[in-house]
RNA sequence: GGGCGCUUAGCUCAGCUGGAAGAGCGCUUCCCUUACAAGGAAGAGGUCGGGGGUUCGAGUCCCUCAGCGCCCA
């Protein structure tokens, strides 16, 4: 074994081993109980962020131990098509030809697709092999294959079918960068200073008329009417009147509605239905025309009279300046307002009148949020269902088509002879009158759409395939709260009404990662970290412990380098500890399971009990998806306990030969490999492979370690080791300056085998007998056992008296606190007895110690 | 405007159903002891944001104030 840990080349060979074993496969396991996590799927155009690598940290490490476990464990991939990414990409390489899509046609172009993905849409399935992730890629999905797609198809007939999908007329969100609507979840609203323009509106006849306020301007190009509440004196007289709308010359009404707030602005508001969702709901029930006077490129159409052709911010300001020389702007105030962005390009959502693909999404609310209230599906942590549920119950319908090319194509066909619309699986051949005359819906779905039948179609649904019949419903989901309601909430929806049940039971929800300052890790920002880079410098297995350790269940966790190093300091750690059990036991000579001496010895005894303890502790935590706690209590025992302590009582040990000492540190390390496995596969399978070289610790058993009595008096032994050592410290001796010691144990606490502990872990022999008297000494007090330690010909006595002032004065204060308790009547007569007896057996303990201590002081003058 | 969080050691953060304050990094002193100097040993450092309440007992439950953040309208 090399001396030092070295993760590139520890990293470099396992992967392709573990997959040509079959070792991500569920029929590793044929006759375990089924257990199915799919993978929340990346975008194909993307690469893997810090964000992809915490989740998948998190499920990789379930995914193991289940699969440990014994479990038929099964790690589903894929990636999604990400249809407005996908298309941008592909567009981009086309302009660097001098080409368009529109130039080379549909056909070529998803071709085009089609190629970019087969050259370039492995990048991130890569990734995450060399991330370690142990998905089982003979059954990698993508939501463009055959299968799903006929999933998708089959899902918008059925629903379309069932009244659960309709086209409509509708204000929708729309990007005029993309050229595309969007759903209402990925509109991003930020707040931004803008100015609340107050223009005067005459009425058509006689003087008179009212000011209106808005924030949009230019949108005055297509008002048709102008609202007020129908309870506000102000304007009572005004409803039924005609406007004559500025610059445009159009009659429009004052028309009287509720939902006018008489507080805001004016109490008088403009109505432009067709670029407002508001003003289109007013504009239904006063039967206001709607005027489009904005184009699908953010561009004033024709109906904008003058301002044709000018940006829509252009033709704010040029409005603002027409109106103000009419004498018609009455003021600006400043005014701070959400403005909604494209989530994808940023581009400020223009809402926007026309045709689209709704999923009617009120019959899909109610199961999906009594699954949750129920608990039949479970969130962790559990306040994020009130999260869900907000959401949820908050809901409008779903705008599900998209003007691009790259997706899955609307299955929706127009006959221009009568004007019907057939909906079918398989394309038509004529239309129900007879014509053949049928056009394709040129529209693709929104990709979550596809999405949202992840955790199913990717199991064959709705064939009713082996693979679906037992791996469906999933365990458990595994995402961050950002997806909640693009993701899980739809699968949740989708899974209930398509396939009758839950699609999963548990969904584990993390936080984001950040960038160290706190802030979202974003390109444009330039504090990304990229997680391969990090890969490279340390290793897939320090980032992915990191990244466990850090992530709390409630807590974005802001992404710090120091973490990865230490977590590849522990690497080597753990490397050497190792190191140190093959060179002592021999290669290969430690069994895969089992092995647990009979009848340990002292020492072994006590890393045999902790190693118990230790792991039903971690097992408990990991089935309550507390990882971070699992492996901070596991890396505790690690290094604290079974190398800083158990390691260094077994070299001595060993030298006297004794077999359980070698059976012990051999099954503690490798219990300890099998525990950290999960988290960091690579290094603990090549250092499998020294310490038992039997099989893969990939597919070996995860451990059930049985239970030891600790050796009596352990703590008290361990505190005289450590007061050893800390009196060389603080009186700046060499480690190896010999001591005078002598022990005084009235109680017999001290057991045979402690010596040479002592002499090998503190280098001292002490001599046991009756308190020493006629010279300066110091005490080491554990329990009811002193160690007397001579001061003869050490100078810094006050040193020892500043040392023992400062314990006398903790000790005194931890007594006091307790004395005081158990003086108090309702503390002894409320508190339960097993708490009332350890504050007791506290005060017993710390009067002793505090004696001696008192006696030690007073022995310095 | 509605909702959800956060405020604990110099820094970044853990602390499950309330019973003697923790980690990593950083810092101090000593040590290249044959697994490991990417290390070892010992140590310093916190009135758990302020106030009030419930309780025998509160970092942990309730109320309130202040500051910060996120989501939704």
């Amino acid at each position: 074994m090399d001396p030092a840990y070295d993760p590139q080349r520890v990293e470099s060979t396992w992967y392709s081993r573990w997959e040509q074993a079959g070792v991500f496969r569920p029929e590793l396991n044929p006759d375990g109980d089924p257990f199915c996590i799919v993978i929340p799927p990346p975008n194909v155009t993307g690469v893997l962020h810090m964000g992809h690598a915490l989740d998948q940290s998190i499920q990789d490490l379930i995914i193991r131990r289940k699969r440990m476990q014994g479990f038929a464990a099964l790690w589903l991939p894929g990636t999604d098509h990400a249809g407005i990414a996908t298309q941008i990409v592909v567009e981009r390489e086309l302009a660097n030809e001098g080409l368009s899509r529109e130039e080379i046609g549909r056909d070529a172009f998803i071709e085009q697709v089609w190629q970019w993905k087969a050259a370039s849409g492995s990048r991130i399935t890569d990734q995450i092999r060399r991330m370690g992730f142990s998905t089982d890629w003979t059954r990698e999905r993508f939501t463009m294959d055959e299968g799903l797609s006929a999933a998708v198809r089959k899902v918008f007939v059925d629903l379309y079918h069932e009244g659960l999908i309709y086209r409509g007329n509708r204000i929708i969100n729309w990007c005029p960068r993309d050229r595309t609507a969007i759903s209402d979840v990925e509109v991003e609203h930020e707040d931004e200073q803008g100015e609340l323009v107050y223009i005067h509106y005459p009425f058509a006849e006689g003087s008179g008329g009212i000011d209106v306020a808005t924030t949009r301007a230019e949108t005055m190009l297509g008002d048709t009417g102008v609202a007020v509440h129908p309870d506000d004196p102000r304007y009572r007289d005004a409803i039924g009147k005609m406007i004559r709308l500025p610059l445009i010359g159009r009659q429009i009404p004052v028309v009287g509605d509720d939902a006018v707030d008489p507080a805001f602005g004016t109490g008088a508001v403009k109505v432009t239905p067709a670029h407002d969702q508001t003003d289109f709901e007013i504009g239904q029930r006063h039967q206001l025309e709607k005027v489009c006077v904005i184009d699908e490129g953010g561009v004033i159409n024709e109906r904008g009279g003058r301002f044709a052709g000018l940006d829509r911010f252009d033709a704010r300001i040029a409005v603002k300046d027409a109106l103000a020389a009419e004498g018609l702007l009455v003021k600006i105030e400043p005014h701070i307002h959400a403005v909604g962005h494209c989530q994808r390009c940023h581009t400020v959502i223009e809402p926007y009148l026309s045709d689209q693909w709704f999923v009617s999404v009120a019959p899909l609310v109610g199961p999906a949020v009594e699954a949750v209230r129920r608990g039949d599906i479970r969130f962790v942590p559990e306040r994020w269902d009130k999260t869900y549920l907000h959401w949820m119950e908050n809901l409008r319908d779903w705008t599900i088509s998209r003007q691009i090319w790259w997706g899955h194509r609307i299955p929706a066909w127009y006959c221009d002879a009568c004007g019907e619309v057939t909906v079918a699986i398989e394309e038509p051949t004529q239309c129900e009158c007879g014509s053949t005359d049928l056009r394709q819906d040129p529209d693709v779905l929104d990709t979550w759409f596809s999405s949202g039948l992840f955790p199913f179609s990717t199991l064959g649904w709705p064939e009713g395939t082996a693979d679906y019949r037992r791996y469906y419903p999933n365990a458990v989901l595994v995402t961050g709260y950002d997806i909640i309601s693009f993701w899980v909430a739809r699968m949740i929806q989708f899974g209930l009404h398509l396939t009758g049940h839950k699609p999963f039971s548990d969904v584990v929800i993390h936080g984001l990662v950040r960038a160290k300052d706190g802030r979202k890790m974003s390109k444009s920002l330039g504090n990304a970290v990229d997680p391969l880079e990090i890969v490279e410098l340390h290793g897939a297995d320090a980032l992915r412990l990191a990244l466990i350790q850090a992530a709390s269940p409630n807590q974005d966790v802001p992404f710090q380098i120091e973490w990865v190093d230490a977590a590849r300091r522990f690497g080597n750690k753990l490397w050497n500890a190792v190191r140190f059990g093959v060179t002592n036991l021999g290669e290969g000579t430690v069994p895969a399971d089992g092995g647990y001496p009979d009848d340990p010895g002292p020492e072994s005894s006590w890393i045999l009990s902790r190693l118990h303890d230790v792991s039903s502790r971690i097992d408990s935590l990991l089935d309550e998806y507390r990882f971070s706690e699992a492996y901070a209590v596991l890396y505790a025992f690690a290094w604290s306990e079974a190398f800083d302590w158990y390691l260094e009582f077994a070299k001595s040990a060993l030298k006297a030969g004794t077999a359980d000492t070698r059976e012990t540190l051999g099954v503690v390390l490798r219990d300890l490999l099998k525990l950290f496995h999960p988290v960091i596969p690579y290094v603990t399978e090549e250092l499998w492979s020294y310490l038992v070289g039997d099989g893969l610790l990939a597919a070996a058993s995860w451990p059930t370690p049985p239970p030891y009595d600790e050796p009596q008096n352990f703590e008290v032994f361990r505190e005289l080791i450590v007061g050893f050592r800390r009196f060389r410290a603080e009186h700046g001796l060499s480690p190896r300056a010999p001591l005078q010691v002598t022990l005084v144990d009235p109680d017999g606490l001290a057991a045979p085998w402690w010596f040479a502990q002592f002499e090998a872990l503190a280098r001292v022999r002490p001599a046991v007998g009756d308190a020493p008297t006629g010279e300066v000494f110091s005490r080491v007090v554990a329990g009811t056992a002193q160690a007397f330690i001579s001061l003869e010909g050490l100078v810094d006595v006050a040193a020892e008296r500043a040392r023992l002032d400062k314990e006398l004065a903790e000790v005194t204060a931890v007594l006091e606190r307790s004395r005081a308790k158990l003086a108090k009547p309702d503390f002894v007569g409320k508190a339960p007895a097993e708490v009332v007896a350890k504050e007791a057996a506290k005060v017993a303990e710390f009067e002793a110690v505090l004696e001696k201590l008192a006696a030690q002081r007073s022995d310095l003058g």
